[in-house]
DNA sequence: GACTGTGAATTGCTTCACAGCG
DNA sequence: CGCTGTGAAGCAATTCACAGTC
């Protein structure tokens, strides 16, 4: 795939395709970016202009070129993007030409819905194993998956070269999970249980509470009825928020 | 991204407990804040420092009393902060004291996870209503709740005050959800399907993504994976992030 | 002495505005 | 002429460091 050159290390020799040092913020991006795109091409379009892409993206045009431009340059001036090539050249970045082995831990309400979900493999993603430690659930299938014991992480891992790990737990376990799959090797956490994680400093953990969501939206209600029962009513917009750090 | 500030208007009078003009990034954080003093509770604290709520709730102290101080000062120095009287604070400016009404669209395989999730309720929320399009599934009782034909979000939305309404359809469907919640008079909304929504500026709208979460996750693998590789092998760490905008 | 609250310094992100290219 | 790529300006969030308070 994708030869690739800038933003090389201060020490780097240059032999290894150095990796770009992206800003947090538009790493975050990067993968909206990647679904409008193909959402594009579906619809048929070669090229993309900025201005198209950042709306359907949901971002402003001079954010998303400054965006695409730490990545290199991939646009043409006076026409746009090309829309292949640029999926390909996100779709590296990002890794997704990996495929990555992916394991959930926890399949009660929500794992099970996320064993279940398809966009995972759709994107990026092969769900290979679902654990959990309730005896009861051992042994169930879900969508072609057998459900095993937390104890047999460890081998699966090896197995699989599995990377990265979705906790699917209630709060209480969640701790004792992340230490297996760091113990089993994962490096990369996301964590759907409401508490915080303490792992290596070398492990990512992104965080999901489906809680704090609807928290954060309830805080704009509040104010948004305390504005209204000012005298100046300016029509006073929040607006689309994505998720993401 | 939400454009446009909170907070009174330069003419407000005064009289109406004015609403505290938060940085976005706090309110981000304010419901972790929350979680974690409700843990801290449980566990018998009646004070604790910054330092250790910070640590309960994944931050360093400095950003955590910032974030307080906004709210007014409800710490005592040399001791620290109450831990009841700040998550009646905390509570209050979020709004979850009125127990708001949320409705739910799209009963499929997230949407039912969704619906059976116990920290909505918990945690300030009652989900008052199911919905879907589909017939086969009109009827179906989920959690002590029947699931409704969307045509009837009108009606319920009226009896019950909606003002948040979650959206777990499939992609698709989502705008035309999303055009019948805002008609039906709701003002946020949290968005898990996989595309942008175009809404009236007075609403607000958070996206919950499951797959760009794996994506940011897999940059980070990617990016591990090329730097081991590389001579100066720095241990590398990126670390806890947490969702929100 | 311990710990909060906060100005000042810093870092990082976004937006502007335009030069440069196709 | 249209549109990208980017320095420079502007803004927001984080971190520092310490004065103020209990």
């Amino acid at each position: 795939m994708s030869q690739q050159r800038h933003g090389s290390t201060p020490g780097s020799t240059g032999a290894v395709p150095a990796f770009p040092d992206l800003p947090e913020a538009t790493i975050a991006r990067l993968p909206e970016y990647l679904r409008a795109l193909h959402y594009l091409s579906e619809s048929g379009s070669d090229t993309i202009s900025s201005e198209g892409l950042a709306t359907a993206a949901g971002v402003n045009s001079a954010k998303l070129r400054k965006d695409l431009s730490h990545l290199g340059s991939y646009g043409t001036r006076g026409v746009g993007y090309d829309v292949a090539l640029l999926i390909d050249q996100i779709e590296y970045i990002l890794g997704l030409d990996q495929r990555r082995a992916v394991c959930l831990v926890g399949v009660g309400n929500l794992g099970h819905a996320l064993a279940g979900y398809d966009g995972f493999a759709s994107r990026g993603f092969r769900i290979v194993a679902l654990f959990d430690a309730d005896p009861a659930r051992i042994g169930e299938k879900i969508n072609g998956l057998t459900v095993r014991h937390i104890d047999e992480l460890g081998r699966v891992a090896a197995e699989e070269s599995l990377a990265i790990g979705v906790i699917a737990t209630p709060a209480s376990a969640a701790q004792a999970v992340a230490d297996d799959l760091v113990a089993a090797g994962v490096t990369s956490i996301l964590n759907f249980a409401p508490c915080v994680l303490t792992v290596p400093a070398n492990v990512d953990v992104r965080k999901v509470d489906l809680a704090i969501e609807l928290q954060i939206l309830s805080f704009h209600e509040h104010r948004k009825a305390s504005l209204t029962a000012l005298p100046g009513g300016r029509s006073a917009a929040g607006n689309q928020e994505a998720v993401g750090s």
